[in-house]
RNA sequence: GGGCGCUUAGCUCAGCGGUAGAGCACUACCUUGACAUGGUAGGGGUCAGAGGUUCAAUCCCUCUAGCGCCCA
């Protein structure tokens, strides 16, 4: 006997279980050797991660698609794992030393860290996979991978050894979005442009002093958000002032110590004479050029720029325009963003050494940027080199782990030549083999693609693949993807280039001490995102060529959310294509973002993360996947509300119970059952709703309408069979009836309820798994799980006669119970029933349904008349009149308000129609079955509209 | 500044050339023997605004207003 509700907490661990013990989630299961491979790799989350909204809507969906594909016979490989996420896993790790007041990172040193890393990870790494599994997510968690696995860490040496080999990744000197907190480069995708504005105001010309204490407060809250204007003075050829200056507007005034030139418009006639000239940079007391450079916008600041070609993307750019003028890049910041200006060489090349800099040393240097911010604003205002300030509005980078301003840099880092890869991954997606959904996507990553820039991949970190690059004494690089052969190669070369003699390379290649003395390997590692880019096809076995291969790349899809599609998506296609020749999947499914009811984006700062966890605690992972699914129309976020979710545990429950019902009611499985060979309407009916049912949600499914699928599979079990079916058959399962209508009628409701908890376990897989356990007690024994299959396919044909003859029955109580309860007779009133001048099929249809109108629309008894009693309701019904006798029971008085309210709503139909068949033009030019569909209404609305006016003329004689 | 998207019932959203839909909420009634996590019925919409295309526009086009996101 069933319990009376659904205990998703004590079923969900339980299906699990079985899950695990009949191993359904294996790729490769021997009985689908020649079966349609079916291939998705999960988005890996980090190591570090907790399971949040995007990801439960995000696996959800993995997880709809592959039980689908898995029920209807294939092959499902669905890849899971994690990647190492360097930097917040670094930092993770970091903190805990901390808290434990343990010795940090550098007194560890590398190896030991990363012992401790891996430690952590062992203990408390990959939390999310548990996680995952509650959700009900059908991986192949044999198969897990991480992306530091010693595989996917081959396959990781090898491409970028292939890469370096073809060029297409090497070392250069560039500006990087430096990260002062983490002392790592960042990708551009790892900055957040976060909007700045102060509010700190002052001129020179009001003629009051700078109240530098004030400011000193303001910045200490946000150092940014204001443009201040500095006085370069005007030299002449001998380095004399000409008592003429240019004011320069800067957000950030340290870099000013960097200055190597200021840049004006070619055209802009205000600056014309100054072209060519010097000025000197106060404070430093260098000498530099006043260069022309399109870049300068006359338009903004005082249109003469300062250039600090070591501190800015674009200023970098416009110093390699004017390399000749002198202008080059000099840093005065160090990795943790403090001023450096004490032995550094670059600072004092070409200054005089009488000018006096203790002064500016003593303010500045070991300073944090922002502290030498203020200081270098007071010392230009004592200077009287201050022209003033203004709050203004400005977009600040940040990182986006460590929320630190970052900082534009010049350093030596590995790159990627992105711009030669991208030309395939847009081929791909241009020529269709590689399709978004929904299809808008497609410029997103078209325009990203068409303007890439070069892919900073190395980062000054110790968790992650160290770079395979080797440097030797002599000033070489040998990249390889191993040791040994990074040392074989150096030792041949230096042999070659005379760096070392046949027997000093001899005795070196035996001495592995001294050889790790003499060539050291780059000290950084790689950024995430490059393993990651590689797993469509590096989790299968690659470099190796496995039998996996062999079978399931390209996969079939891959489901993310549109911010990853830079991060990740590009990447594995170029990737993809440029190391297999082929796309790494075929549909990419974008899907929304989850926002909170309100349609905030959830974030820890704000408080408003929803945990799916929590939820799965409270509702169940059935109905949490469920509103998931039912909310997630294409294009549009979702919103999350706790109500919706409720409503879709209720649908849980609502199954449950008409489970529960057949099972009181002897509806067991009949071995061989044919729903082809069923006899009885109502039971054909069923059969016929559910083969539609089946065939509108695997289309739905396949279109990634996961919204639609959802809907219709609710629909079908509500409105249809819960509401209709079960109810017209009590009357068979519960009264005297001909025992084989009976017997089939059990054995229909059972068949039924095998489809739909096949319909419902994309969505609910525990509780459907259940239900289909318990049911298989009895009966013919299952052939395996449920998430094995079989999908619903087999075709049964829609019996038009007996969906005329259901729809009437129902749309028959329908209507009686509407206008009784519109004219306020109480449900519990039985009433009669009559008959006006019925059809033959009306008055058939009555006497067999006879029971179900009796029982669902409270009539006590069904006769037949010419025409109504005085004094009755009537109601027309697909063309039937009928009566209810209730003169003195109802206000007669309202009835007629009643049915002139219908009469006037069928005229106007009837109008709108007969205005569009009566416009020539229409008749003319719009399709054929438009015009017989607005016929076919014209005739249905009159022959209701006779009907109704009798009744209300026989009403109105009362 | 460039691009993308949204505006439909009180709320959240489907629909997208030819009778405006769902869930939730709301109102009334119902302890009927699967289910009150339920049942029955009901109210509620100039489909943001203005033009245009069309026999026909919530749907296509243009503009306006408001909101949101992405990239500079």
């Amino acid at each position: 006997m069933m319990d009376k509700s659904f205990d998703f907490a004590a079923v969900e661990g339980r299906v699990s279980a079985l899950w695990e013990e009949t191993d359904a989630f294996r790729a490769g299961r021997p009985e689908r050797a020649s079966a349609r491979p079916f291939c998705v790799v999960i988005p890996p989350p980090n190591v570090t991660g907790n399971l949040h909204m995007g990801h439960a809507l995000n696996n959800t969906m993995q997880d709809i698609l592959c039980r689908y594909w898995r029920m209807n016979g294939r092959d499902v490989l669905w890849q899971p794992g994690v990647d190492h996420a360097g930097i917040a896993t670094q930092m993770v790790v970091e903190r805990m030393l901390m808290e434990r007041q343990e010795p940090d990172r550098r007194a560890l040193g590398r190896r030991a860290f990363v012992e401790r890393v891996w430690a952590w990870k062992a203990e408390s790494g990959g939390a999310i996979v548990a996680q995952l599994k509650r959700l009900g997510a059908s991986c192949d968690w044999s198969r897990e991978r991480f992306t530091l696995d010693e595989g996917l860490s081959r396959a990781v040496a090898k491409v970028f050894v292939q890469l370096y080999r073809e060029r297409l990744l090497y070392k250069d000197k560039r500006l990087v979005n430096w990260d002062p907190k983490f002392q790592t480069a960042i990708s551009d995708l790892e900055v957040v442009q976060v909007e700045a504005r102060g509010s700190f105001k002052w001129s020179r010309a009001d003629e009051a002093p700078l109240d530098a204490a004030a400011l000193a407060k303001l910045l200490a809250k946000n150092p940014n958000g204001h443009l201040y204007y500095f006085d370069y003075p005007v030299v002449d050829a001998e380095g004399e002032e000409t008592g003429e200056s240019v004011t320069v507007a800067t957000t950030r005034p340290e870099t000013m110590l960097g200055d190597t030139a200021v840049a004006v418009h070619p055209d802009d006639r205000r600056f014309q004479h100054l072209i060519g000239k010097r000025v000197r940079l106060p404070l430093v007391g260098r000498l530099i050029a006043v260069v022309a450079d399109d870049y300068s916008d006359p338009e903004k600041g005082t249109g003469a720029v300062k250039i600090t070609p070591a501190h800015d993307f674009n200023d970098f750019e416009v110093g390699k325009r004017h390399e000749a003028e002198g202008v080059r890049p000099i840093n005065v910041l160090d990795a943790q963003a403090r001023v450096v200006l004490k032995d550094n060489l670059d600072f004092f090349e070409g200054l005089e050494s009488d000018h006096d800099h203790a002064r500016l040393i003593a303010a500045v240097d070991g300073q944090d940027r922002f502290v030498a911010r203020l200081r270098i604003v007071e010392m230009m205002a004592l200077a009287g080199l201050l022209a003033g300030i203004e709050p203004h509005a400005h977009a600040v980078p940040h990182g986006d782990r460590s929320n630190a301003v970052v900082e534009p840099w010049l350093t030596d880092q590995w790159y990627v030549d992105a711009k030669a890869l991208a030309g395939p991954a847009i081929d791909a997606v241009r020529d269709g083999q590689t399709q978004f959904v929904p299809k808008s996507w497609e410029k997103t990553y078209f325009d990203w693609l068409e303007n890439i820039q070069p892919w900073c991949v190395s980062r000054q970190l110790w968790w992650g693949h160290q770079i395979p690059a080797w440097y030797a004494p002599w000033g070489a690089v040998y990249v390889e993807e191993t040791e040994e052969a990074a040392y074989a190669d150096a030792l041949a070369d230096g042999v070659e280039r005379g760096a070392l003699t046949e027997s000093e390379a001899q005795a070196l290649a035996s001495d592995q001490a001294r050889l790790a003395e003499t060539f050291t390997r780059d000290e950084d590692v790689l950024d995430t995102w490059f393993s990651s880019a590689l797993w469509p096809f590096s989790t299968l076995g690659w470099p190796d060529e496995t039998p996996e291969l062999k079978r399931f790349y390209p996969t079939d899809t891959l489901v993310t959310g549109f911010d990853i599609i830079f991060f990740w998506v590009a990447r594995m296609m170029m990737m993809g294509l440029h190391l297999q020749n082929e796309i790494p999947f075929r549909d990419v499914y974008i899907h929304a973002l989850v926002r909170d009811e309100k349609g905030a984006k959830m974030s820890k700062s704000k408080g408003n993360v929803i945990d799916p966890i929590d939820l799965i605690d409270r509702f169940g992972a059935d109905a949490l996947r469920f509103t998931l699914a039912a909310m997630a129309a294409q294009g549009r976020d979702i919103k999350l509300s706790e109500a919706r979710i409720e409503g879709y545990r209720n649908f849980a429950t609502k199954l449950w119970n008409a489970s529960r019902f057949a099972e009181l009611n002897g509806c067991a499985r009949v071995a061989g059952f044919d729903p082809a060979a069923a006899r009885e309407p109502l039971n054909r009916w069923i059969l016929g709703e559910a083969a539609k049912a089946a065939g509108e949600t695997a289309f739905a499914i396949e279109a990634y309408r996961f919204n639609d699928a959802a809907n219709a599979v609710y629909r079908f079990v509500w409105s249809v069979f819960c509401d209709w079916h079960l109810e017209l058959a009590k009357p068979v399962l519960q009264g005297p009836a001909d025992p084989a209508a009976r017997a089939e009628t059990q054995a229909t409701i059972a068949h039924v309820l095998d489809t739909i908890y096949a319909l419902v376990h994309p969505f609910m897989p525990f509780l459907t798994e259940e239900l289909w356990a318990i049911k298989g007690e009895a009966g013919p024994g299952r052939e395996g799980p449920l998430a094995l299959g079989p999908w619903p396919t087999q075709g049964f044909e829609v019996d038009e006669a007996v969906e005329a003859e259901i729809g009437w029955v129902v749309d028959l109580i329908a209507e009686i119970r509407s206008v009784k309860s519109e004219m306020g007779v109480p449900p519990s009133t039985l009433t009669p029933l009559v008959l006006v001048a019925p059809s033959h099929r009306a008055e058939t249809g009555a006497r067999a349904w006879s029971e179900s109108i009796r029982r669902l629309a409270r009539v006590s008894s069904i006769e037949r008349a010419e025409a109504a009693p005085p004094g009755s309701l009537e109601l027309v019904v697909r063309g039937e009149a009928v009566a209810l006798p209730l003169a003195g029971v109802v206000d007669l008085g309202a009835e007629r308000a009643r049915l002139d309210k219908e009469i006037a709503r069928v005229r106007l139909e009837i109008a709108k129609v007969e205005a569009k068949l009566g416009n020539p033009d229409f008749v003319a030019r719009a399709p054929e079955d438009i015009i017989a569909e607005h016929e076919d209404r014209l005739e249905t609305f009159q022959a209701r509209l006779v009907k109704l006016n009798a009744a209300r003329e026989r009403l109105g004689r009362v």
